[in-house]
DNA sequence: TCTGGGGTCCTAGGACCC
DNA sequence: TCTGGGGTCCTAGGACCC
């Protein structure tokens, strides 16, 4: 089950006079991310510039996301779902993978009517239209909820998957992305059911595990698990930022580095989360990586911690003769920290005080709102948002530490 | 002012060991 | 007599998703 536009779906049902508009979300971000079927039907696309779209498309009406809403909405949405099946794997705020196996006996209704109802319950108790799709595995599943959208209900079954399939350009499917779809064409494979088509041994020739289990997909062969548990924390987390223009100012970047872990760190903390490995990177003008990634003996969610390491292997990553457009910051093997382990050499009561100290810069964030206080290392990246057109950052009372 | 930000998963190849 | 063969672990980077 895919929602319609969600965002801007979100945003009509929260003000119905946006209703038949065209409207994107997305102004806080500077592009489009979410497009209402009235906007795109004038042409807007996904990820396209504010700037450009205020140029080009003057009647389209530009919001910023409200992100604890859709949240709601998201949470209201699964609910319905539940309703009819307890195996609901919330994939993503606007989607969701549920296994109705079996439950047409017991509610006494046939999938399609199952399908129906909710439907009509999300539309009758959110005002938002969905796009389901039935099918044997979750890649077909994918095929049949963008089969007919907005308002669809597609059913692909074993026995007519290849008619579909036929009809499916080998880039819509799920899993296969650009690099891939290029490779494929490039052998002749141009819709999914050319891929369903090949036989085992090429597909495991020419291709990854990630593509064999599409393959399998795509033959009905169910291999991706539905994943009813409820996500609570993180894998990694990360934070980055592009800025303009792109430079080559190392104390700048370090500054935007500092940025990016005092907010990955903030994060981290907030769920009670700490990292056994720092990865960052620098992305050039080209959007090439350029990446290390720093082990720590005992895990670390302090910007104190971490910033001095990045800056020792800094110049592993940095070249003078690139220009960079984007520093980011992924904190990976997080571990739980309800109890804070002392390290091996005694830096204990350091960073005992360390954590002190952020206890309270956290409460200060919680209480006058985001970034009131940060490291004087990130303090460069700032001023350069302020030379800007941000004019609300000047406002602020700024802390250095 | 072409192309944001936050995630997950996988693989190739180097380092190291016996 | 002139560096074989097999294994594990780690990391940089690619690919893809929403």
């Amino acid at each position: 089950m895919d929602g319609d536009a969600f965002f801007v779906a979100c945003e009509v049902s929260k003000n119905p006079s946006l209703r038949g508009k065209p409207a994107v979300t997305g102004e806080e971000r500077g592009i489009a991310t979410a497009i209402s079927y009235e906007a795109k039907a004038l042409g807007v696309s996904r990820g396209m510039p504010i700037f450009q779209l205020k140029k080009n498309f003057p009647s389209v009406i530009i919001l910023p996301g409200d992100y604890a809403t859709y949240a709601l909405y998201s949470q209201k949405m699964f609910d319905v779902v539940r309703r009819y099946t307890d195996t609901v794997e919330e994939y993503s705020i606007d989607e969701c993978f549920a296994d109705l196996t079996g439950w047409q006996k017991p509610l006494r209704m046939t999938y399609r009517e199952i399908l129906e109802n909710i439907k009509k319950e999300i539309k009758e108790e959110l005002d938002i239209t969905v796009s389901i799709g039935l099918a044997p595995t979750k890649t077909l599943a994918k095929v049949a909820s963008k089969w007919c959208k907005p308002d669809g209900l597609t059913i692909i079954s074993k026995e007519n998957s290849h008619e579909f399939l036929l009809k499916v350009p080998i880039y819509n499917v799920w899993g296969i992305g650009p690099s891939t779809s290029q490779f494929l064409m490039r052998h002749d494979i141009k819709t999914a059911h050319d891929l369903a088509n090949k036989d085992k041994a090429w597909i495991e020739h020419f291709l990854s595990k990630p593509y064999f289990d599409i393959w399998q997909e795509l033959n009905c062969l169910s291999v991706r698990a539905i994943d009813p548990e409820a996500k609570n924390s993180y894998a990694s987390i990360q934070k980055t930022k592009t800025f303009h223009p792109p430079t080559k100012n190392i104390p700048f970047l370090l500054s935007e580095l500092s940025k990016n872990v005092e907010a990955a760190c903030l994060k981290a903390r907030h769920y009670h989360l700490a990292a056994k490995r720092v990865h960052f990177f620098l992305k050039t003008q080209e959007f090439r990586y350029h990446a290390i990634e720093i082990p720590f003996l005992s895990p670390v969610n302090l910007p104190e911690i971490i910033l001095p390491q990045i800056e020792k292997v800094f110049n592993k990553v940095y070249r003078s003769d690139r220009i960079y457009r984007t520093t980011g910051v992924t904190l990976r093997e997080l571990i739980s920290q309800r109890v804070t382990q002392p390290d091996l050499f005694g830096n204990s009561i350091k960073t005992d005080s360390l954590e002190m100290i952020h206890e309270q810069i956290d409460s200060l964030e919680e209480k006058f709102g985001r970034h009131v206080v940060h490291l004087a290392s990130t303090q460069k990246s700032l001023n350069r948002k302020v030379k800007g057109t941000d004019s609300n950052d000047l406002d602020r009372d700024l802390l250095f530490l």
